[in-house]
DNA sequence: ACTGGCGGGACCGCCCGTTCGT
DNA sequence: ACGAACGGGCGGTCCCGCCAGT
């Protein structure tokens, strides 16, 4: 309705289908086949909306990529803030939030153009607002550990309602 | 010397570059060509010693499933000490914790008898010890998050000397 | 023209090489590049079309088989009648009674479900209709011996017009 | 005792162990490691003893092969003095016959030199011995039929008492 | 918008043959 | 005489990408 979504809308399914079976098996275990048989199509089919593959995946993850990038562009007054907006983030895309933090980091070469190279600079960038500038060897350590907590904590736990996983999640960070 | 080393111990370096490979880029994604190509052989000379892929990945986490099994079937007095024991052998071990607990439980399809299986299984019960019987939502987020923390607080400070990374991780874990 | 042959029936030439390979070579001597190079394709579009190579024997075999299933579950008044009926189908299926009978039988490890199975049974099948149940050693001997000669006298005379091979065939195993 | 059989004749056992193996899963499907594997030795072992995999087969043909050739040079009064000595050399040498007849043919490329050739000859001089020179398509089947009859009934009968095989052969094969 | 057909490439497993060393 | 170690090559499977149709 808002623009036109013309033959019920089968773009907007194979994504649905592609985010569920990346969030499963991870990216570079799911083959375009396999989208494609969850959805009822042919694998060219999924290949024609989404060209190359990794695509699919920019695709999934811009919305939280967006997110991300303007979490990074803002500056927040205490740690505390900082942690509570990327907790926030992390739970509210939590659905790609393991295409964003690790697959596409590993799978893909990350040639220069290709998300994969952007995953990397998002941790890295990340961690570096956590820990401060020219951070020492305990203070990577502890920011490591809780971008682990958060990811895995949002990860291992995507039958549970969102808002008790937010809380708490929200409560664990706090005390690192 | 101690007995007789045939081929200036080829086994040992075919082990210690699938150590790293594996590492960097996850089990899945490093081939018997990549390795080969590392200890300057053929795919064909590291299967042979490892046969077939599996026990590569088998051999490489011997040690630290054992100490983790041994850790499961201890019971501890206080829940401080469980972690402790938790962080000490995934920081001990941290070079194959990767495979413990992640590559192995997702790459493979779990066929019984597979280290895929066990991998599952560790993770849950390491879980419950963590949540207790029966655990809440919350409770099962916190432990969820507590194995994120201990995890990529590993993975990710590999060149970090290790006694760094268990000290701080000991505090780290301790919080929660 | 009938309908839409697309790609002036592919399908139809990947089993018309496969089955002239297969009768010449044998089933685990052909591989599917050969056949791919005797068509004009690469390996890959073979095993598109008959995936995994399985299918193409079966599929080859399909026809064969159930002439045979249907033989062997019809009731003859004579042996004669039996034997006739067997010389009968062994010639039309000249072609393919190789993988009938032999090479199916031995190639393949016969795993429960897959054709080499069903191999086995055929040709136990056929020897217990021709020895009746029970039978002595010498009536065994014959049995094969009977098997044999329909076999030889089909798969080594291909080049032949196949009334001359059919009408000669059931004068001699008359005579057994 | 006769020369001197220096180490519990190994020479001997793989000729044995090779002789059964390629009997009951032919040639090609028989490998080198199967063979070392049934007398305890290595592939390495196997393959000193007989250097390339060829000869193995050709020193167990050797002797059925001396026995059909000078059968070949000798001429018999009478197509049934023939079909008995072929019978009968079929009968003595049956635990080799599949090699002979059927598994040396086909799975090598019968590249000049190679006992592969030589197995063809064979059984083009012994069909045109039975047919007779210049001979009829009827009597081509015919022959082929004869040799089907021999070779199967000899092949699937390996159990079976050796003089029972051999009388009931003799009387089948005078049928023709 | 969607499909069938096909190519190219990579990976693992298997097998034979060979060179060492004992 | 025999074993450990290693190379080269092939066979089947899977996956992504492309092209011509519809």
């Amino acid at each position: 309705m808002t623009t036109a979504d013309h033959g019920s809308d089968t773009r907007g399914r194979i994504l649905t289908a592609a985010q569920r079976l990346f969030a499963e098996r991870g990216y570079a275990a799911t083959s375009l086949a396999d989208i494609a048989a969850e959805v009822g199509l042919t694998k060219t089919a999924v290949a024609y909306h989404f060209h190359p593959k990794g695509k699919l995946a920019a695709e999934l993850i811009a919305p939280a990529a967006d997110d991300i990038l303007r979490m990074l562009s803002t500056s927040y007054d205490t740690r505390e803030a900082l942690v509570e907006a990327m907790v926030t983030a992390a739970v509210r895309h939590r659905a790609v939030i393991r295409l964003l933090m690790d697959d596409l980091g590993s799978a893909e070469q990350a040639p220069p153009g290709t998300p994969g190279e952007l995953i990397g600079h998002f941790r890295a960038e990340i961690l570096a607002r956590l820990t401060g500038p020219d951070p020492d060897e305990r203070a990577t350590v502890r920011g490591w550990a809780l971008l682990g907590a958060v990811h895995w904590g949002v990860v291992h736990t995507m039958e549970l309602p969102e808002d008790v996983v937010l809380e708490q999640l929200l409560k664990t960070a706090a005390a690192f």
